[in-house]
DNA sequence: GGACATTACGTGTTACGTAAAAATG
DNA sequence: CATTTTTACGTAACACGTAATGTCC
């Protein structure tokens, strides 16, 4: 098995496609053809099934692994990188969108400037697979990120990766809803309530996959989709109607909106979660003095 | 980074020599000259040092990594051919010395056998890192392994590799020591007590190692090897004197070897558990069958 | 000097690109 | 028929083995 062609494995699969795959790549869609042939001629079982490109169901089953696989690799050649340069004069932190506006961490980076003057300090917002992958990678120095977890779990997205973590928020969440909506004026409801209520997917925000693995269901169907980021505009959204989302109840209640309700989840005992993570911190560089202030 | 070349450094490294490498993995001692420099020159780092052939700092931080990509790869390989193949009619359990004995476990096997009276049941003991190598691998339908835990938590040694764990039994551990020892007639001892003493390693069934970890310490250095993988002996050793050793109490108590003292532990709260845990289960198979009736 | 790792060099295999053929919608 | 994957084939790079050279105990 060969990382290489679990690369364009992964590549064609997303992108559904042998000739993308090979633009993206820079290869010739011949020799992405000659790859998967290989991989599949190795691993004796059809991948792909071909026009419509789309994975089969051991396909499917080997990207579950290609994921976790490519970014090991990547963050074991990061780690000796690492281990190599003299640490690095700048901080670069990654988050998901909901991970920032946190007191604590806005302490703690102000508490890094002063004791680190010098260092430069980037901050750079992604979705949540970004942002882990770019730890692993070495492309960011920390992490932050935001998920849904039972009470008193952590997030534990760390297990694809040899990274460390370390709890830095904790929130209720609530049902955010237009405030005429039925069932506005309860002050908490399980969430089993909601499943086939209309709901807006918020893949980089809230994402309804979360909310599915938490209550163990296949339901929560999307009937909306907001691509953004912006929890603004996605409140406003749910404000107006078009589907029901599910936020922290520390932001919801933050962003001041127009008129909304928000209705705390009385069941399952879910929080929203931030924790910070990273590689290997490097004594004395500017990654792990901010861990030590959180 | 080439599996490859991961795979023959780790062996290079655990051989402490080229040419024995070359031996065991079936190269010239030229070829394996080539991939270590390949390798060292694909990271840009020294791995090695020659003569004695031994890794370096960064050589060490890769090897951590190494394990389990090569694992992970390997389980990855083993889950697409469990998906292919036809449901096997036997069941291979991998276990540890101290996770056999268990009488829920017997019971659980005999009622596997009730069910499906045609399986062959086939039960594989060996040191902890086979038995998970194993099962990853899918040379083991399932594993059982035993190690010491926080009061609360699980043995979590499935983080390396995408398997799942259940806990199937617990119970209380105890240093096993001489019936005349001096702290013989107590009843409870912190282990921190016991950091400077003599202590039996036991690498396959109750590890040192285990112990620092659990107390978080460098201490309890061996004074007494034990290579084998037999209680009754182990105990019998404790027992002469030769120094001390942590049992569960439920095991140690069993053994009616000779006289010696249990002490149990009083702090921390560390407990003996044992695991069951296992690939994705095919439906229908011995092994799903097993875990259900776990 | 002996055991072991490195370098040099020749060879077979692999992996890609170009180009033509096949297949699918 | 157009788009996209597959196959055929030539070439360049690679990886290994043999053998010679180097190096440390």
């Amino acid at each position: 098995v060969d990382p290489h062609l679990l690369q364009t494995f992964v590549t064609v699969a997303r992108l559904g496609s042998f000739s993308a795959a090979a633009t993206e790549l820079g290869y010739t869609q011949a020799a992405i053809s000659q790859q998967m042939a290989a991989l599949e001629s190795d691993l004796k079982v059809t991948l792909l099934n071909r026009r419509p490109v789309a994975p089969t169901e051991a396909g499917a089953r080997l990207l579950e692994h290609a994921g976790p696989i490519l970014l090991r690799l990547d963050a074991a050649r990061a780690d000796l990188a690492r281990m190599t340069q003299s640490p690095s004069a700048s901080l670069v932190v990654g988050m998901t969108p909901l991970a920032g506006g946190l007191p604590a961490f806005a302490g703690a980076l102000a508490a890094l400037r002063a004791r680190l003057p010098r260092v430069a300090i980037t901050v750079r917002v992604g979705p949540r697979p970004d942002v882990a992958t770019g730890v692993a990678r070495g492309e960011l120095d920390v992490g932050l990120i935001d998920g849904l977890a039972a009470a008193g779990d952590s997030l534990s997205l760390l297990a694809h990766a040899p990274l460390s973590a370390m709890g830095v928020a904790e929130s209720e969440v609530g049902v955010v809803m237009p405030k005429d909506h039925p069932l506005a004026h309860r002050a908490a409801i399980p969430l089993a309530d909601f499943v086939d209520a209309r709901w807006i997917d918020a893949p980089d925000v809230a994402p309804l996959s979360e909310i599915r693995r938490m209550a163990r269901t296949d339901g929560f169907r999307p009937a909306f989709s907001y691509e953004g980021t912006d929890t603004v505009s996605l409140i406003a959204l749910a404000a107006a109607g078009h589907g029901l989302t599910l936020l922290p109840t520390a932001l919801a209640a933050l962003a001041g909106v127009g008129d909304f309700a928000l209705v705390r989840v009385a069941e399952p005992r879910i929080v929203h979660q931030v924790e910070l993570f990273h590689g290997t911190l490097r004594h004395g560089s500017p990654a792990a003095e901010l861990a030590a202030l959180l």
